[in-house]
This record gives C-alpha cells, sequence and structure tokens, in this order.
DNA sequence: GAATCGCATAAGTCTGTGCTTATGTGTTAT
DNA sequence: ATAACACATAAGCACAGACTTATGCGATTC
C-alpha cells in the first residue's frame, strides 16, 4: 500500500512547496533551495521522501542531481479519489475544472 | 490554505480506513469502531481531524453522532491534483478509470 | 431522578518526524 | 593532486501527533 507514503510525503508544507515548483520544470536541488529558506540537508531529506512515495523521481547529470514530478505518485492520489467518485456531487465547480482539465 | 489539514489527516492510515469505510453509507461512531480495533477516545479525536479537514461532517442524531463522507474536501483534492494536468500521461490508467467514473 | 449510554475532552506518555551540525561521497575545476 | 562544489548521510534535539486513562456532558432508559 503505497497509499501511506504519498499522503504522508504531502502532509509537510515544506514538502508540498517544494513539489510545486518542480511542477514548473525540471530543477536540480540547489535550484530548488533559492528562495526558500531552507538548508541543504533539509531540501535532500524532503526530495528522498517524495521521491520514495513516488511523487518526484531524480537523474544524475554531473555533480548534480535533475528532480522532476513522477506522474507515478500522481495516479496513485488519482485512483485513491476514483475510489470515492460516488460522493461528488455534479455542480461541485473543482469537478467540472479537473475534468476540462484532463479530457482534452 | 486547507491542503495542510487535508493531506495530514489523509497521512495516517487509521483515519483513511475510517474514512473508506464511511465512504459505505453514514454511519454513527461506535458503529464505525466496530471491527477495528480502537478505543472510543481515539476514535473520536480521528474523527475530528476528518472534520476540520473538511472530510466528514457529523449531524446528531438523539445521543448518536451520525458522520458520512463531505464532498469538499473530496473537491480539495481533486482541485489540488488539477494543477498538476500537465504531468498526465495519456497511458496512465488510473486517469482512464477516473475520467469514465466522473464523467457520467 | 438515577443509572446508563454515546460521545467529547483533558492530561499524560511515547513514538515519529523535521530540523540542526557535522561529515562522507562523488564530480568538476585548477 | 588538491581544492571546490553538489549532494547524501549520520547523529542528536525539539516538537508534533497518536495513543492511553480518566472524566465530563447530553440524551435516553428505567
Amino acid at each position: 500500500m503505497m497509499d501511506n507514503e504519498i499522503f504522508r510525503a504531502l502532509a509537510d508544507p515544506t514538502r508540498r512547496a517544494i513539489f510545486e515548483k518542480l511542477a514548473a520544470g525540471r530543477m536540480n536541488a540547489s535550484a530548488l533551495r533559492e528562495g526558500m529558506e531552507i538548508s541543504q540537508p533539509a531540501m535532500s531529506q524532503h526530495l528522498s521522501v517524495l521521491r520514495t512515495a513516488g511523487l518526484v523521481k531524480e537523474e544524475r547529470q554531473g555533480r548534480f542531481m535533475n528532480y522532476e514530478v513522477d506522474p507515478e505518485g500522481l495516479a496513485l492520489i488519482a485512483e485513491w479519489l476514483a475510489k470515492y467518485r460516488a460522493y461528488w456531487p455534479q455542480r461541485i465547480e473543482a469537478l467540472k475544472v479537473l475534468l476540462k482539465d484532463m479530457d482534452q
């Protein structure tokens, strides 16, 4: 059950911020730190958690380590969410947005 | 920002189990405890967290407290997920399932 | 109205987790 | 080779959070 690691990873606001920043594009750990007031070890540890959860994947490039969003993790959340489809009221705007954004 | 409470609430496996059980239908706190090896105060505290996160809503009925899934919280997760639509590869089966289930 | 029931809250304990400083490992530059 | 760089890992600390036992509070039952 990967649910646990996924939701645990996203439970931390700093990690969500890192993930959001990564969503803007592939980036190395140092670039991620810019404007984030976070120590280098802390960043490394957060990235490790995100990686274990399947939310992020890494690729070595020289002495840099490039990180990017891993769709795998997002898919797990979508699967989890789909289990509760019965509870989606038609009028919730967010659903329409989600559908419009995804279906194209 | 409600993201924090949502993901924090779902980070605990016991709370996810409670939520999943509630998805089967409206239930009071005692009924939820059945077959779950969890103390009464622990259940009450978990439900409080889920409620604050917007994942569950309650309604008093005599001396019972009925709980049910609150779509509000699910909508917040869907909104969060929609922000990363750019990372959905077409072939992910989960996405298709989600779309099929929702769009009908 | 007293006892019981369903649940919430209080207070304390123990574990997990996010941080720190220090150090290690591999890569590039000089 | 040596220094500098990008990042990972180790160890320790402080706080958050999930549990416990005890008690409180409304509502029902007898």
